[in-house]
This record gives structure tokens, sequence and C-alpha cells, in this order.
DNA sequence: GTCTATATTGGGATAGAC
DNA sequence: GTCTATCCCAATATAGAC
């Protein structure tokens, strides 16, 4: 009774437009890119000089440009990592549930704990800036929208066929707005609670999926 | 027929956490400002130096620190700028409509004008993590914030009564996240057309509220 | 591959002339 | 109130020793 993990894996980590860092890095260069995440995480862009990173990873100052070419070098490979560890959250609450209702739940409650996370949207809307204005990380950026559209309107549709989420891409498309947005008011108030919000809207996509479903 | 003007100013501009900076300044300090808003627009947070804001208002670089104090101190006053234009234009459209249905057009279409022009979004996140790691600008953040839901709960619920807007509070907060949200696509893509996406959240807040006033 | 020492740039702050 | 000159510091980049 169960989906084939085949179909239920029409959409996995190779759609993603971005990959993950780690496997192609050194030990040396991993461990400095945990460290630039870390001072991200907690001082900020601005804080990320090859000083402190050196001393946060223990490495010398000289071995970051070795290893990763330039300041823009490095922060191109920490928008890779940030933007993965986000996505590949998403797809593993997803990608080998069945299909229909508990994939549309599974979709919820993953969206749910990520929002109530902020820790993780301080070092994303650290980086905001830099991506919008490099043309090249903009446009990963654009795509990595892109992927969550349509990973979102899949799961919400419900079914294994990629088509059927089209009725669902705008719905998508406000429902990854949503997240962020909630992260910006997380981050103005770190005790604002969003849980209610986030039941209402959980409760207006229901609705409102199974309008469609009805016809 | 039409509800008092005074009634309906029940929101204003008093009630704003932030106030307009400009009457405040001399004529020279409002010139850097605005030379400082073009430059955050146009270059980003990073390139906001003394240099370029003297270059690009013809001011010389000692006399933004003569009128600012430092560059923590233009900062602040920049921070409330770009807020305050952001809320003016909210409480424009809605301050003096009637009560009902009117008023929660007025809101809604005000909310797709400003979603629609992303420039005004770049500067706004640009600031976002300055914003997050001061504690005195975070807390006025905050307060826009507790400020936007306000308004947005009393203009839904089209009565003039300040209490009647708390079952509206949660779709508040869901539509300012949206607003926030749907810049950020934007920004990763200009080209973007988010309307289809806006007029579906419009349709499910006239849903909510038509439900809500039904009991 | 790793590190030291240094070059170069550009930021904000200060003091004081006008 | 406005501007000039200068100081101090921190950042990235470079060259070359080991």
């Amino acid at each position: 009774m169960a989906e084939e993990h085949g179909a239920a894996g029409a959409i996995d980590t190779r759609d993603l437009p971005i990959r993950d860092p780690y496997p192609h890095l050194s030990p040396t260069a991993q461990r400095i890119l945990e460290a630039a995440i870390r001072i991200l995480d907690r001082e900020g862009f601005n804080a990320l000089t090859f000083e402190a990173i050196a001393a946060e990873s223990g490495e010398n100052r000289a071995s970051i440009r070795y290893h990763f070419g330039s300041k823009a070098g490095l922060v191109s490979v920490l928008v890779d990592a940030v933007m993965y560890d986000g996505s590949l959250e998403l797809i593993g609450a997803v990608a080998h549930t069945e299909a229909g209702e508990q994939r549309r739940r599974a979709l919820i409650e993953a969206h749910r704990e990520v929002a109530l996370r902020v820790h993780e949207y301080t070092a994303f809307y650290d980086l905001v800036p830099h991506i919008v204005r490099d043309p090249e990380l903009r446009e990963r950026f654009r795509q990595l929208f892109v992927w969550y559209r349509d990973l979102d309107s899949w799961a919400l549709s419900g079914s294994d066929d990629p088509a059927a989420g089209n009725p669902y891409r705008q719905l998508a498309t406000l429902t990854t707005a949503m997240l962020d947005g909630l992260g910006l008011q997380l981050l103005a108030d770190p005790d604002f609670d969003l849980r209610p919000a986030f039941d209402l809207w959980a409760r207006m996509v229901c609705d409102y999926v199974e309008r469609i479903a009805a016809g």
C-alpha cells in the first residue's frame, strides 16, 4: 500500500540549484567554512574577516585565502552551505512520504519547524544584501525560490505527478513568502509567538486545498 | 453618511513608533540624508561611507559628522527615514476611509502597490542586519511590526473600534509577513510577476474576513 | 601546503583654522 | 557652521620563506 520511493522521489537533491559544498572541500577548508558560519550567526557579515575566521577555526589567515581564493570565493561557498542546509531539511521531510494528505501534513510540519528557529534566519538575512548585489549569487537565489515553489506545490497537490502541482503554484509562492516574512518578525522580536499565526496559515492552506480538490 | 474623520483617525502618525526625521534636520542635513538614501538604494550599506555621501550630496565629509555626530547617528536617522516612508503610505491610504468594505479594499490595494515596488525593499533588506544587531534599532523595528499588525487588523475589521481588530490579529501578522516575503522574492528576481500570488492572497483574506463576520 | 611579513587601501575620528 | 589636514586602525591582498 505504500508508494514506491522512486516515485515519491520525483523531487530530490538532484533538482536543487545548489549543491552541498562540503564533499568538495578538504578537511581544513571544511573547518574554515564551519567557523565562518558560526561567526556569521553570532556576529554578522561585517565580523566575517580573515582575522576572525582564523581565530575561530584555529587555522592561519593565509590558509583561508589559499583554500578559497578570496573573500568573495569564501562567501560564495558560504551562501551555498547556508542555502543547502535549509533546503535539505525540507526535502528530508517530504521526499519519502506517501502521496496525499500525509505529504501535505509533512510539508506543513516541516515549515513550522523551520519557522520557529530564528537562529537560521539571522545568517540568511545577513547574506541577503550581498546575494542580491552579486549577479551569480542572485541567480542561484532566484533558482532556489523556483525550487521552493516547485517542491511546495508538488507536496501540496499530494500527487506524484509534478504537473498536478500547477494549481498550487501561487499558494506555494505565498507559503514561501510567509515563512521568510515570519522569520523577519521573529528577528525583530525573538519572544514573539508566531505559532498562532502559523496555525491560521495551516488552516487557510488546508481550506484552499480542499476547495481546489473539490473542483 | 460618511464617518467623521476624527473617528477614522483612530490610527494615525502619532501612534507610529518612529517619527519623520526631516522636520528636525537643517537643510544641509536633509541633503546629506537624501544622498545617503540614494547610495543605500544603489550600492548597499557597505558603500555608505562618509566619502561616498560627501560626493553624492556635494557637502563636505566633516559636515556629515557635524550634523549627525557619528556614523551610527546617521544610520539611526536613516533607519527612521526608511521606515517612516513605508508606513506613511499605508496610513495615507486607510486613515480617512469609511468603516467597512471600503477600508478593507483600500488596505489591500495599498499593500499591493507597496509590494510591486521592489526598489524600496532593497534599502530595507540592506538595513535589516544592522537593525537586528543594534538593541535600540531593533526595539524600534519590533514596535514597527506591532504597529503594522495593529493598523492591519484595525483596517481588516472594518470597524472604528480598535478592539474589533482582535480576531484579525493573526491574519494581520500573516499579511505583514507575506508582503516582506514577496519583496524578497522580487529582489531575487525583479521580473517575477507576483500579482497572481497577491491576488490569491487578497481572495483568501476576503474569504476569511467574511467567515469571521458571519460568526 | 602552510605561514610570516609587508603592502595597500580605505574606513572613521580628531583638532584646529577660517 | 564649515572645511582641511592628519591620525589611527583594520581589512584584504601579495610575495616569498619554509
